[in-house]
DNA sequence: CACCTTTGTGAACGCAACGTGAACGCACCC
DNA sequence: GGGTGCGTTCACGTTGCGTTCACAAAGGTG
């Protein structure tokens, strides 16, 4: 099997000893650059990423992840019971969590199951409403049947819209769940985006994103029904 | 949402309580045959098995659903630290499992990720009063399935009221909880935006905010019975 | 009924939030 | 070097809406 991406490096010693006992193979890597240098021939195995003070680094490690930059899968956290907030609106960013300190057994039962799970063939990964679908494996997107030209940014916004359709978020919100919490920048940003974004989608479907004045803004409509 | 099939009858108060404070349907079912006899007419939500002493019943509901003689999906477990053993090669008979005794939080952020994970919608977080429904995640409000079309302001001062159904509050109460302690503007204002809710609201549901002279503004019926 | 207080009503003002167009800076490529 | 694509920022116009005011209506009290 191919081993498996850890962060960070050093991992705390409980893990480290749990992985060898276990006989996985693994790798502990700081950042994705260390990743990027480390990938094996035949790609990871997948990743354990221990969220804790210094959680931005290892939130960003797991975006670049989601996002393709790294072939990895699947993605295993290992988080303080003190920070279960920190899962919050990241769904799309784990496949399952684990509580430090842990049982190793708990891990072990955890890490199999997840194996387990994935080692069927996973279907491409869409995100669909109305009209519109994005294709998280091929970075497309189609408003119906017809292709839509996105920049990076403007897809990762669009894509994490998306997925969370009817909710309002601020344009802080935004800025720290698609560009990354370490982001620096004017709050005006989103609305050029937004706007792009409206234009794109064409007269048709700009109302698939509504503002929601002094809030900010929503993709779709209401979610009464669930 | 459909209601939950929970394993067994009745259920550790600790878990009952849990999805009562989650704001969960559920239903406790000792075996196959009452769960099938209880089967909502859309289905069941999903399911939460314990494996306790008498663990071979629950495994065998567990069976149960996965063979499909019941409509449930997905499916956690609820296992004591001493008998993940058990878990050994019944990968496919559940989704996913939370160690017991567990942490709420833990177990919230379980469910919650199981049924993003499975494609099921969260539970949205509502305000609800007579035919009055205030979504804060949407920032959207419907009364008797009509939408309301209402501003910042209005909104916020509207389910400031609905959260505190039947209490009166003083203009200078709603200023400073509603608009913020720092707030210094004449009190009248609270009048014009009980004013304007209450047009949107119709004449219908007008009396859903009573004027209280001489003290302020009251939503919902009284306390007194009345 | 007379008088005062409190609340409802209509309309106007003014700010801040948002949309829009355009320019800048940067990385990348031919 | 010139060109292109893209993320960011700035300046400007527009407008939604929060606030205020003046007056009318309603309620309370002696």
């Amino acid at each position: 099997m191919e081993p498996l991406l850890v962060h960070p490096d050093p991992p705390p010693p409980e893990l480290a000893r749990l992985l060898d006992l276990g006989g996985y193979a693994w790798k502990p890597c700081a950042d994705e650059r260390q990743a990027l240098n480390d990938t094996p021939d035949d790609g990871w195995g997948g990743a354990i990423v221990v969220i804790n003070e210094q959680s931005d680094a290892a939130w960003a490690l797991c975006r670049a992840i989601r996002k393709g930059d790294l072939p990895v899968e699947p993605l295993l956290l290992l988080i303080g019971g003190n920070r279960l907030d920190e899962l919050d609106l990241r769904d799309e960013l784990y496949d399952d969590f684990c509580l430090d300190p842990f049982h190793p057994r708990e891990l072990e039962a955890r890490l199999r199951h997840l194996f387990w799970r994935t080692g069927f063939g996973t279907a491409p990964e869409l995100v669909e409403y109305g009209g519109l679908v994005l294709n998280l494996e091929t970075y497309q997107a189609v408003i119906d049947g017809d292709p839509l030209d996105l920049t990076y940014m403007e897809y990762e916004l669009l894509k994490f819209l998306a997925q969370h359709p009817g909710k309002v978020f601020t344009r802080e919100t935004l800025l720290s769940r698609v560009w990354g919490y370490e982001y620096y920048g004017g709050a005006r940003t989103v609305d050029v985006h937004i706007r792009r974004l409206r234009a794109k989608l064409g007269e048709e479907h700009a109302n698939l994103i509504a503002t929601v004045r002094s809030v900010g803004y929503r993709f779709g409509q209401s979610r009464w029904g669930g």
